[in-house]
DNA sequence: CCCGGATACTTAAACGATAAAACCTGTGAT
DNA sequence: ATCACAGGTTTTATCGTTTAAGTATCCGGG
């Protein structure tokens, strides 16, 4: 049984496919079709179960009503509780959502980047693990509209939407140090070209000198997103043991944090008595675990609608060159008995 | 700067636009298309920057290479694991994945099947909250290429991927009893018609049956998608306290489980001497917690590969009416301390 | 009796791609 | 000289929708 199109209507009924067109986009008042007429196409229309192909109505209107949504990986929590917002503040204006994951991978969000123009996506909302700007630069001159989430590019003028990465960081390492602990280790994901990384990585060392405390490189270990699990049951004994003797470690994600507490666990450390824990990013099993584990609760909600919002109104204002959008959201540090001083 | 279209390069070049067409979708040598012909082409195209428009394409084809994923909620990271197999694996068929969450809502649901008609998916993989088949059973009269997954209708001949509920939890509940636990009480996820949700009831009935153990209804408690936090808070203490006074619970699903947790963490209830716990559905950091979860492992990545294949399958059979495939996976008991008889 | 203007509708083109069929031109066989 | 044929390319139609620009009919006013 094939599919139902305005012609078929249009056809059963001996009217022209333009005026069913019309009615079922109810502008049948507005150009004056007469009420009955207008009753009779609908009636034909429901009895003949059509439904408008959006794909053609893409194709004249120039537009797919589709966002897509780029992530390093939608099976990680934080960017699940991203897309679902996404997905549900994208649905109130009629936009459904493509996402992807780029695992952190800057060749496959490029490749990922070109299929999803191909499909001819309205916008794009992208937390991207992008090291070069060209890619962002083309996606600028390409006039598509877009919101960086989670990562931006200070050196490019674009909408974005981000936390306040630095001082989060600055404030987990001061509430460590008033603490009264002083060997605080650092568990960075790569690529560490990212821009949160970064930032979170100069609110540690700055944090550090700010409290005379010298930074020191052995305490920082980077740990790639291919291989957490591996390289950090090489990492942690590195940093745990003499020579470094970390007595608190800041994991600076939630899947780096869910590894390492499984190899602490293995290793028979007791936390916070043996190794103090801060994790970025919040889960929800964390205030469960024990100790419960001090972490920087990232407003995920908030940078979602925002990030939509502010695409929904880029791409309603077709072409005109409106002023790019820039939010930095603060964290919460949720402070938990996982990095008490004993 | 507009996008460049075939005739763009065809008008550029003198040449047909349907040239163009052959020889970028590299039929040139196969129809014979003069080799310098062909080259200059691929470098004008290359020189405008040439994106082809997939939704042209898919008008024209009749064909939108995009599948819909319907799930309860993606920010579930049951679900989210499932989204993310989803999606490599219909990448690699160059299908792209419209994922949206019902909430466990029929209404919604049946909106957003029709939403991604209308949008002309190719396939559609649903964990389904529906409760009339009616909505299937039209999928399958408009022959709509799909698979259930989790959640499957019995009575209906479809494709399916679901795991052995019935044997998962029956297994729990006479894993429960051979611990030595009598007052096993069941929590429950609603709307309870969900096949896995009965069948859940079912294995714990049974079991309970099976070894002399009497079912009384006042150990089962229905919570509702909408309002897990709040309904849990209510009745889990009067499943532990008199006149019920379970010894372990059984959750149904990993939301449960961890609103669970957190309420007995809240009362002050010691696991599992105070009361034991098993979770279906397993979450990395069960392993973690104090005590560890005993918990069913679900085979989301068998799952979801699965799924994709078959519906892949079904998707380039066009038309032909092929066997359905129906696969039940078989789960794995995860027994951790929260169920051992202290 | 003609004109202007409603009222109610139709025609044709366009969006960008692809498929089927048709069209040249030259060459070698008959 | 004629035909078949291969090599190379174009024409036309089509997918389902929307939009700009008609057309046909009727009515009342001058």
């Amino acid at each position: 049984m094939k599919k139902t199109s305005l012609s078929d209507i249009a056809r059963a009924l001996g009217v022209s496919k333009t005026l069913v067109s019309l009615v079922l986009n109810n502008r049948g008042n507005e150009v004056g079709i007469n009420k009955e007429t207008q009753k009779k196409v609908i009636k034909m229309a429901q009895k003949l179960n059509y439904k408008p192909n959006l794909i053609a109505r893409g194709l004249r209107l120039g537009a797919s009503k589709t966002i897509g949504l780029i992530v390093p990986n939608i099976g990680n929590q934080f960017f699940a509780n991203i897309a679902r917002v996404v997905e549900d503040e994208a649905g109130k204006n009629d936009y459904r959502v493509i996402s992807v994951s780029s695992d952190e991978n800057p060749v496959k969000e490029a490749s990922l980047i070109k299929v999803l123009l191909e499909r001819q996506i309205d916008g794009l909302i992208l937390a991207s693990s992008l090291k070069e700007r060209n890619e962002i630069l083309s996606l600028k001159n390409e006039k598509v509209p877009f919101v960086l989430i989670d990562r931006h590019f200070p050196q490019i003028k674009t909408n974005y939407v981000v936390v306040d990465n630095y001082s989060a960081a600055y404030n987990v390492v001061t509430h460590l140090i008033n603490q009264g602990f002083k060997k605080i280790a650092l568990v960075k994901i790569t690529p560490s070209y990212l821009t949160p990384i970064k930032l979170r990585f100069d609110g540690y060392r700055e944090a550090l000198h700010d409290h005379g405390i010298r930074f020191d490189k052995r305490q920082v270990k980077e740990i790639p997103f291919g291989g957490i699990k591996a390289t950090m049951e090489q990492a942690l004994p590195e940093l745990l043991f003499r020579p470094v003797s970390a007595e608190a470690l800041f994991f600076l994600n939630n899947d780096l944090t869910v590894a390492g507490l499984g190899i602490i666990n293995k290793l028979g450390l007791r936390i916070p008595q043996d190794v103090a824990i801060v994790s970025f990013d919040d889960l929800e099993l964390f205030q469960l675990l024990y100790p419960p584990i001090t972490a920087v609760a990232q407003p995920w909600q908030d940078m979602a609608k925002n990030a939509v919002h502010i695409l929904v109104q880029e791409m309603q204002s077709q072409g005109k060159n409106i002023e790019k959008t820039q939010i930095v959201l603060p964290t919460k540090l949720e402070v938990r008995k996982s990095c008490n001083k004993f």
